[in-house]
DNA sequence: GCGGAAAAAGCACGACCGTTCTATGAATGG
DNA sequence: CCATTCATAGAACGGTCGTGCTTTTTCCGC
């Protein structure tokens, strides 16, 4: 039961790269298979439907996720240093070379956002686990008291992904070469005001 | 020359709302000839292709944009309140019956970001219409004295529209019943520091 | 190394895709 | 009112899609 799981493990990887390129509903399992140097049916049955295999993709870039950009972050100073960590490594994400086209969360939002189901639903529970994840990063810097006290730490993770998503909008659509300074300078501008007491 | 003009108008309506459900790869020229009781080759005869079909749907997008949204921010007073006009004509904008998949521009920036070819050059050029419009608007503010005389527009326009687009993924993916007031409360900020001098 | 199990391939299916060609109907200008 | 253009319909094409079914190959414990 070994050589299952590798080639499993394989087909993943490879899928999320190319879904970054040509969004969730855009991979084919022919193109998959392909790229692979497998069969249709042979990289079919590793997963019972499309469904299931795109539902795996965001899992597997979720893990993925989890690794490059949270783990690293946590090993950094609790408060301000954290927050800052968090949101350079998510600029790191968007620049790796596994998503050659740009963040994979943020395509399969646009796509799923009106597509009920169990893609949909996995995406969903990821990102509140990535805002939470944000907001608990927020809500540290309070009580450390790098950050005022009276924040709304819920409002900074959500001001702090959409600077994020202005970055890409910015970057992948736009290729505007300013996007990752416009970006900072956005954080930056957040991280200000929640410094400030009574802002 | 008539009816041909006017099937060709009431097909491009019926893209536009189709495409904002699923998006601009997703609306088949078959699903969409149904849609409206027209057989599939009676409505390709209308487009050479299916790309000169998308071109066309985000022009038509653009021109519904810009009488919904820029046209009546512009009868509103020179500076701040033309700057909040555009901010909220947006939201009205998303809120529209017509977009029932939330906006058209959003899903199509997701899906056409690493896809070259015309409808990828018209989406990019009506975004960057809308940039200029909303940098434009900040110009004006600053003239008149409502912002601050040193603020950056370009990086205004651009924080307004990371703002629009958190409070999409906010509405649209995550069915967050606060998006709209969150998203008011970052533009407020937003608005806040470009009054105060010397940020 | 052999036998059973797992993995992969091969093949075929129905459905839908964009596109083309041809024919027919309706609208329009003189 | 007629002739011509134009708008639409119909059928068919090659292709790809997701998904089953069957067979062959590969792996792994004994």
């Amino acid at each position: 039961m070994r050589k299952g799981e590798l080639t499993h493990q394989a087909i993943l990887e490879t899928a999320v790269r190319l879904a970054s390129r040509v969004g969730l509903q855009g991979l084919s399992i022919g193109g998959l298979a392909e790229e692979l140097g497998l069969s249709k049916s042979g990289l079919f049955a590793h997963f019972k439907s499309k469904t299931e295999l795109q539902v795996q993709v965001l899992e597997a870039a979720t893990a993925l996720f989890t690794e490059r950009v949270v783990r690293p972050a946590l090993g950094r100073p609790r408060g301000e240093p954290r927050v800052q960590a968090l949101f350079d490594g998510w600029l790191t994400w968007d620049r790796d070379k596994i998503l050659e086209g740009g963040c994979i969360f943020v395509a399969a939002a646009a796509e799923l956002d009106d597509a009920p189901g169990p893609a949909r639903d996995t995406l969903v529970q990821s990102q509140r686990d990535w805002l939470d994840c944000l907001a608990q990063a927020a809500r540290i810097a309070v009580v450390e008291g790098h950050f005022r006290k009276a924040l709304d730490v819920e409002q900074f993770a959500h001001d702090q992904y959409a600077v994020m998503l202005g970055f890409h909008h910015a970057k992948r659509l736009m290729r505007d070469p300013q996007a990752e300074a416009r970006a900072r300078r956005a954080f930056d501008a957040l991280v200000t005001a929640a410094r400030t007491p009574t802002s």
